[in-house]
DNA sequence: TAAAAATACTCCATAGGTATTTTAT
DNA sequence: ATAAAATACCTATGGAGTATTTTTA
């Protein structure tokens, strides 16, 4: 049993029709299909009676639909607050900058984020526009490390050390 | 996030040893690694605080493991109320057939009712007049399960594999 | 006969494995 | 020096797609 089986059943349970649902959650009719009969094969009985007219819940299904609910908001909540109490600690800024600006302003401005947020991730894309927005939206971000950043700043900030 | 990276999670958590982790779920250990790497990723922070000596959990991987705990133990409680809320409904057909039949028309009638009572249980008696009568009414019946007598259904009406 | 679910394949993404490198003690 | 996690790469299972068949209102 998967989590993505349980969204995929939650959506057949609420439209009643496999091919809305199907729809919904961007998969294929036939792909819903196999995953509910998947899900009905695990726990040993059918969750839903079809016919090519109607789709109607099992007293199985009902008894899983609402636990499907509880399931997957718990892991919407656990989401949350493994974030939270993750805190500020360990996030990530990517930034984009086009040349005049890495030897401009970029060296203050990296050195106020390395003291403001210690542990924050920063990435680094230097080019021209078109090859910053590639860079960045393919994720393919060089990373660095704070103290990288530090040395990259101070570097850039007194150039020739 | 799936569940089954909630269960390998749960146990680098309680291992505090990928190693270790990785043979208890029967996974290799990189695969270990890259499982929870992604949950890092999703949940945008370290779970674990790893040198090659210690594993040990963040403040974010500490709330995230009781969660993981509470989810799976959902999870397992879901399995049991819906095998449960199942199992009223389970009924049992017992079919008596002479052999003529039994490659003749079983094969698409047991076709159609698996279909249209998924989880109605089959036994089947096979053999002459006398025999079946007996053994049907001994209650001594062969007992196949759904899944089986969909495949025994398939294999006659194709013969050949 | 028409709408909808199930089947039968095909394909590809990714989970998982093996080998190796890196790193901290 | 060594144990252990991360990286690199490869393989294969199964998730997902398209086309088609089956079914019942």
């Amino acid at each position: 049993m998967e989590l993505r089986q349980l969204s995929y059943f939650k959506a057949v349970a609420e439209e009643l029709h496999f091919g809305r649902a199907a729809a919904r959650v961007r998969i294929a009719q036939p792909a819903l299909s196999n995953h509910v009969m998947a899900l009905e094969r695990e726990l040993g009985g059918a969750l839903f009676i079809r016919s090519t007219r109607r789709v109607e819940l099992t007293r199985a299904g009902e008894t899983f639909y609402d636990r499907c609910v509880r399931i997957l908001s718990e892991v919407d909540l656990t989401t949350e607050l493994t974030r939270a109490a993750g805190g500020s600690r360990m996030r990530q800024i990517k930034i984009g900058t086009v040349h005049p600006a890495t030897i401009g302003m970029l060296p203050t401005f990296l050195a106020k984020i390395a003291r403001k947020f210690p542990d924050v991730k920063i990435h680094i894309a230097s080019g021209n526009t078109g090859e910053i927005i590639r860079i960045l939206e393919s994720g393919q971000d060089p990373t660095a490390s704070r103290d990288d950043i530090v040395d990259i700043a101070r570097s850039l900030a007194r150039p020739r050390r």
